[in-house]
DNA sequence: TAGTGGTCTAGACCACACC
DNA sequence: GTGTGGTCTAGACCACTAG
């Protein structure tokens, strides 16, 4: 990575920038190694930190690089392929599920779920926390909406709140026919409580997937899981080892 | 929306404004309204542009806001169902799919592209460009790369490059069994070319879906689509009316 | 304690849409 | 032109990690 100043184009400065340490990144580094630090950076290429810095986020919205405060800035891995659907449609906790589930409680749930659900807003659902995790990383959270009357024959005595409650509920799940699914997929922003535990900070952004699972007519559970997007690719069928395309490709004659 | 000023608390300030913003949004805002000025809310909420700057990029990220230089700043509607994925595989350009063919041109794919057609990184293949409007906005962009060897009965002459070519290209595709699909769903930037259609910015935020179809054994074609990440939901399989969650969820007892 | 990335400020000027 | 959001600067200080 020369000392190369940049010359003026009409194109922003940290678009520009970008793109030359994004090529830096194809041909000089490797993955895991440590880049120069901002202050640094900013000075080789003769702008601000404030505009070296808008490149990088760029950079690390693209998956290539990792920052982490009091460490530095690393060459990111290739993104996680994580198996979001396979062929057929399963419940949560599933064999073969890798989602760690985490504890349960009961509340209410968000206004929208509830409606999906087709409950009262102010009427208590299991509300089931799970986590996934790939290569010793948290790489998602999901929270698990789960009406009473979807698990009819677990009763508070079954087992106290916590963990041991989780598994009740999922095992439970497993009792009823799973009619089908559908998933929608958009963009969100990590929530205050996740953060920590997918050791990101407010406002990283989110790949956020939401299932509705039916089963006697009705939805049966909804699961709002949120998957870190600067890690994770999501897979739905076959797939597995799709590669990634994530340059910007080149044009065509 | 008061003229609050921010008391002193340990999260950063740009994020508490972003939740202050929020609620302001959801209980005094209704679509399309545009708010006041950045100037002017920075004035208001007693910190620097930047800071503000800083909470307006993250409501836009959770498809809250649109900004458009100019213009202004408004509350956005809700984000638009895509369906990417029906009930069964089909190919691109069957009856029914909503992507408008906008022209084909001849070139060489991009490496991983081609690794996963099989193909030598020089040999040129058809690239089809495609794109998908929604309520009279274009919010998403797609090339599909397609070898000679699935469309073999097309020859140069059949058509000039150029839409009629597309459309070419798309009705010899149908002509193979489509065996099989498999998707991957990612988070991206919009490519320099597509930035202007798209009416957004270098460095928008896209969701970007990568397909593979299969025919006679192989991969038969691959489409690299990107979606406004700010305007669109994704939704896979029945669905279409799924409700959003988008505000940070309340937590339970 | 030293060094990193994260937050924040108070300016300036630019590009664009609309009148 | 006027007003908007977008870019950029040159600083300061904070929060965190690691030696």
């Amino acid at each position: 990575m020369g000392t190369t100043q940049l010359e003026s184009v009409s194109e922003p400065k940290y678009w520009h920038l970008r793109t030359v340490l994004s090529q830096a990144l194809d041909s000089e580094f490797s993955v895991g190694e440590v880049l120069p630090n901002e202050r640094e950076l900013a000075a080789r290429f003769g702008v601000a930190r404030a505009t070296l810095r808008q490149a990088l986020e760029q950079l690390e919205l693209e998956g290539r690089l990792q920052r982490r405060r009091g460490v530095g800035t690393t060459v990111a891995p290739p993104r996680v392929g994580v198996a979001v659907e396979t062929e057929r449609p399963l419940w949560p906790g599933a064999p073969g599920d890798a989602w760690q589930p985490a504890d349960c409680a009961q509340g209410a749930a968000p206004a929208p779920v509830a409606a999906t659900l087709g409950v009262a807003e102010t009427e208590p659902v299991h509300i089931l926390r799970r986590s996934l995790t790939a290569h010793g990383q948290i790489v998602a959270a999901d929270l698990l909406y789960v009406p009473a009357a979807s698990v009819p024959e677990l009763t508070a005595i079954d087992a106290p709140a916590g963990p041991a409650r989780a598994r009740s509920v999922l095992r439970e799940l497993q009792r009823l026919t799973l009619d089908g699914q559908d998933r929608a997929v958009e963009l969100g922003t990590v929530r205050a409580e996740d953060a920590k535990d997918l050791d990101r900070l407010p406002g990283a952004p989110m790949l956020m997937v939401t299932t509705r699972f039916f089963a006697e007519g009705r939805t049966a559970a909804v699961s709002v899981a949120t998957y870190r997007a600067d890690t994770c690719r999501l897979t739905f069928g076959a797939s597995g080892d799709v590669r990634i395309v994530h340059e910007t490709e080149r044009r065509v004659s």
